[in-house]
RNA sequence: CGGGAUGUGGCGCAGUUUGGUCAGCGCGCUUGCCUUGGGAGCAAGAGGCCGGGAGUUCAAAUCUCCCCAUCCCGACCA
């Protein structure tokens, strides 16, 4: 490809509007242009990138036994009526009506469509096992769309789904998926990591998030720093081992103390000379099934995912000052356990065996002190509920938690029954007895991805993409077009590389070199060859983008020189 | 949705407080000359109903009201 020919438009000043690197350089480097929020063209050089993902993300799908087929985008509501999801997905949904005013959504994901097919198609556990996957566009109407293709609106996504017969089988696809998400992003250059992840909304019980590393990463993963242990999680997940409690008290009669003011854990814990470990932390939420109460110790911060797993419900949030005031009877910052009556009180598990602790007294200005869980209240749930932070100690092999960011480029999730069930997609099994089919499925961003390998592939200068991703691998640059020596020699460097096989880019632009320079760095070509000076001798510079290494070389060792370089 | 901010040529910005002297700057773009190893130089140009609408006023980029869009923080997130 001649570069005079292509689509090359790079920007010399950074969108004001781009806040993350991948943001930033994706638009500057001439990748993608934004439509609207959270909506993007993908222009020729980022159309190159999201093929080569896509290639390989076929392949291993297909190296596992997947069969890519073509779902729609826009899907019918009564199937999303028919799975609970059209009332139960909320206003990220986007909706619309035809003609006939018949209700339609554009697909956030395919659970619905494939379901309703499987079950059509599939009646005899025969045709099982069975993974399908689709590559298409996705639409989620994002709360808040950013970062560029970090999180759209429209974004292209993988997304494979399992069927099988039993549990064991099952575990069987789920184990493919894994292996095959691990070689997706190996194979894209990327740092990654499996990592341990509450299934949400989707269903299921058991799923992994595949993390890339990265500051610009949305979530925060905590992992142990043991090597051999090997554990790690999405904090939403996250688990670390109870602290103990100081068990030298005997339990003291329970006692109300006045705390004028005091209604934070710190100006409680100091104004008391009581360590906030000895407090007991009392929220309150509202939540469609009524308000509950949330009891964590003092040093700790409640794990909102944990807690809507304990109580199964869909909506949760912090209750407001009104229904505080009305539930406990006291100002925010003075709520507690002892006669909340009529209250749901979730128990992290930590503070049931917490002898004389701290809460609040349900009284302005007012707090307990030598409260003693199951004498001075009963629990209604005790289960773990805490967020877990940096510097816990693993609750597998006593190793310490470190904390990170990552981007969420993949999940993987056993569905089991949910969908099947809800929609009857059932089959007969070996025995004539009807099943529900067991489900999996299995998501990979796309685009996300192409955001993460920015994030994980730059410098100053711009763009250094993985050899696996890059739009192209080669670019040529001839100093000076007008020299005659010099273009013929870039030629010739283009058609030798070119029967090769190398995709390569002949920087024939009548610009000066200073521009294709700053151009190729900012693309972010893995090597780029020079052809200057030294033409008259057939000489010419390879150049490694990451590292900067350039070698003077002839025609006769340019091939391997470039390809020792593309493997680096 | 709550909080904060922004909207002026393709990009980055000034001008808005104190209405007129305001359509400006840098980059980019076009043409010519010149230059060619890290975003050159000189010269001549093109390009904007100042986000939209309604008002106030002799007069609005500037003041008022409404709306829209975009970005940031939060809530949210198969």
């Amino acid at each position: 490809m001649r570069a005079s020919e292509y689509m090359i438009v790079t920007l010399r000043e950074t969108p004001a509007e781009a806040e993350v690197v991948s943001h930033q350089l994706l638009v500057r480097a001439g990748f993608i242009r934004k439509a609207a929020a959270g909506i993007y063209t993908i222009l020729p050089l980022g159309q190159r990138v999201l093929k080569k993902i896509i290639a390989i993300v076929r392949e291993e799908m297909d190296r596992q036994g997947g069969q890519e087929l073509l779902m729609p985008i826009m899907q019918p509501a009564e199937l999303w009526m028919k799975s609970g999801r059209w009332d139960v997905y909320g206003p990220e949904l986007f909706r619309l009506k035809d003609r006939h005013g018949r209700d339609f959504c554009l697909g956030p994901t395919h659970e619905e469509i494939i379901t309703e097919l499987v079950r059509n198609e599939v009646r005899s556990y025969k045709q099982m096992p069975l993974l399908l996957y689709h590559i298409g566009n996705k639409y989620r109407d994002e709360i808040r769309p950013r970062f560029g293709l970090m999180r759209g609106r429209e974004f292209i996504m993988k997304d494979l789904y399992s069927f099988d017969i039993d549990e064991a089988g099952l575990e069987i696809s789920y184990q493919k998926m894994h292996e095959a998400y691990s070689r997706v992003f190996s194979r894209c250059g990327l740092e990654f990591r499996p990592v341990e992840a509450d299934s949400g909304p989707i269903g299921g019980n058991v799923s992994h998030e595949f993390m890339v590393f990265a500051d610009a990463g949305e979530a925060t993963v905590v992992y142990c720093d043991n090597p051999e242990c090997g554990y790690a999680a999405n904090v939403e997940k996250a688990i670390s081992k109870r602290k103990d409690n100081p068990a030298d008290e005997q339990p003291q009669p329970l006692e109300e103390v006045s705390t004028p003011g005091m209604r934070t854990i710190e100006e409680v814990s100091s104004f008391l000379g009581v360590a906030p470990e000895r407090l007991i932390k009392t929220v309150l939420y509202r939540t469609e099934k009524g308000i509950v109460a949330a009891l964590v110790r003092g040093d700790r911060d409640i794990n909102e995912v944990k807690l809507q797993n304990v109580l199964g419900t869909v909506h949760l949030e912090l209750a407001d000052e009104a229904t505080i005031e009305q539930v406990t009877g006291a100002p925010v910052g003075f709520a507690g356990p002892v006669g909340l009556d009529g209250v749901d009180l979730v128990v992290d598990e930590e503070v049931t065996d917490l002898v004389n602790g701290v809460t609040g007294a349900n009284r302005k200005d007012a707090h307990y002190i030598n409260v003693n869980p199951g004498r001075d209240f009963v629990p209604d749930h005790v289960t773990d509920i805490r967020l877990v932070g940096a510097g816990e100690t693993c609750a597998y092999c006593g190793g310490t938690l470190v904390a990170t960011r990552g981007i969420e480029v993949g999940q993987i999730f056993k569905l089991g029954t949910k969908y099947s069930k809800a929609m009857g997609a059932t089959f007969l099994d070996a025995n004539g007895e009807e099943k529900p089919i067991i489900m999996g499925c299995y998501g990979i961003g796309i685009t996300r991805t192409m955001a993460a390998a920015v994030e994980q592939n730059h410098d100053d200068y711009g763009i250094i993409w993985p050899a696996s991703l890059a739009p192209f691998h080669v670019v040529i640059v001839p100093v000076n077009i007008k020299d005659k020596t010099q273009a013929a020699l870039a030629e010739q460097v283009y058609r030798l590389l070119e029967n090769k096989g190398f995709e390569t880019l002949l920087d024939d632009r009548r610009e000066r070199p200073g521009v294709k320079f700053n151009d190729a760095d900012l693309i972010g070509y893995p090597v780029r060859i020079t052809v200057g000076k030294k033409a008259p001798e057939g000489l010419v510079e390879v150049r490694h983008r990451r590292t900067g290494e350039t070698i003077t070389v002839g025609l006769d060792e340019l091939v391997s020189t470039v390809n020792s370089f593309l493997e680096k």
